[in-house]
DNA sequence: ATGGTACAGATTGTTGAACAATCTGACAAG
DNA sequence: CTTGTCAGATTGTTCAACAATCTGTACCAT
């Protein structure tokens, strides 16, 4: 099975030596200065530090990293495939805001991929017991109250099911699409109300996979989905209610 | 529908406006310099101009184009996205060379997607009409024996089927897959063999479909895809056989 | 011969400054 | 209230230079 781990991807695009011996991991390609300046960003944005909407000015951001104005631009266009800034000619790079349709769309496109993961998933023991690991940690963290540990959890107990595909493109497509969905989370008020819900079904799903009930595996995902969706659309299409983004850091990063 | 017509994407993300009126296009953001640079390139290695394997060297590019070579970098990190070229640090970009695997991952992936077209098909008069008008211009196509059409209107059919699910993101793999795809025929040796057998093949796809046979759409979709793979798999295999690729230009464009 | 080292040349990575093109906002004129 | 104009700010692109890295070759020791 293909496992991303932390929803990193590989920037830098490398072939499979033609030598390489035994399908060695190939050493991971050492990170330009615009990659490096793009994995600050986006960890600031990721976590919220940078608000969506937000303007990333060159200038700034090239004094705040100490690196040249190109390089700058490099970091943003490798943010800017990955959806997480929009940038228009002339008008700069914002942090993305997605909108209503945007939740529409990749809660659409989830209801036609994840299906395909659970029939993948039916016949695999592996990929079943990978799955179990998943619920169990959420279950404990879920106990613990460590919401973002049920968050990231939850996240890669449905990227395990895409990877059970075993196709690279779809796997690849299913990453955008959770960097997107996580700009989504921002908004959310609290990450337990967000994702506690979620762990019951997971489980449920997990089980009803193990016994082999293919329909009801695909039943209680399709709940999932719908639940989900209405939840996230609800703060998205309500910002103010819901009280915006996660705490600040000290100084709000003022790029 | 949303119909991407020649496998052309938006470069630069934009973002609909606050007061649009009536939903209008948004006109199209005028290309970058490196953009159209991009397209040149991409123009060239689509039509065999610049084989697999060919290293681009940022100073030769930028000479032939009369563009700075920062420019040149933007437009081979936009290619490079596109997996038209590979990129590794400190070596350059190569154009790139589709291995067996590739193929195979190709073949995977399109047998879990486009069955998804499939079903989304079978209830939408629509994307019928579409798909038989595609049906019908390869079969003109192939009785004038142009076999370039052809080749593009069974690309195009797929592209519809895919298109008949209504996402984006779908969608926008799947026109990376076909890039990908692209690059592997340029290794067969002459177009007619490739896609001729396939006019067939859509057709009755498309007549199933019309008469609301899902299974036999289905099972007609696998056949095609199971001897597509086989007759590309047979030739990127053995590349010495095949003859390699098209007719090259006149200077072969040495860049 | 085999294997390793050192060097030079070529190519990419990054920088900084400069100018052109474009957008933004404010202000004046109708 | 709308339209035109203008200055300031920001991005787009170029250029020249240097640093970092890779490639191949010659050389040396074993």
């Amino acid at each position: 099975m293909f496992v991303a781990a932390d929803g990193g991807k590989p920037v830098v695009t490398s072939r499979a030596s033609a030598n390489d011996l035994g399908g060695l991991p190939a050493l991971p390609p050492r990170a330009s200065t615009a990659e490096h300046a793009a994995q600050m960003l986006r960890l600031q944005i990721t976590q919220g530090r940078l608000l969506p909407g937000t303007q990333l000015r060159e200038e700034r951001v090239s004094a705040a990293f100490a690196i040249s104005r190109n390089t700058v631009r490099e970091a943003f266009r490798l943010l800017s495939h990955e959806r997480l800034v929009d940038h228009t000619l002339n008008r700069g790079v914002y942090v993305r805001t997605v909108t209503p349709d945007d939740i529409r769309a990749i809660y659409e496109t989830r209801r036609l991929v994840e299906p395909l993961g659970v029939e993948a998933a039916i016949g695999d023991d592996t990929v079943q017991t990978a799955l179990r690991a998943l619920v169990d940690t959420a279950g404990i963290a879920a106990k613990r109250q460590e919401w973002d540990l049920v968050a990231t959890s939850d996240i890669d107990f449905h990227r395990a099911l895409v990877c059970a595909c075993n196709s690279t493109h779809l796997s690849a497509m299913f990453e955008h699409l959770l960097a997107e969905l996580r700009l989504a989370f921002l908004l959310l008020p609290d990450r337990r109300a967000l994702h506690e819900p979620y762990v019951v079904r997971n489980a449920r799903l997990v089980s009803q996979l193990d016994a082999g009930d293919r329909a009801g595996a695909l039943a209680e995902l399709s709940e999932y989905l719908d639940v989900a969706e209405r939840h996230v659309l609800k703060a998205v299409e309500h910002p103010a209610l819901t009280g915006g983004s996660v705490r600040l850091g000290t100084e709000g990063a003022n790029l």
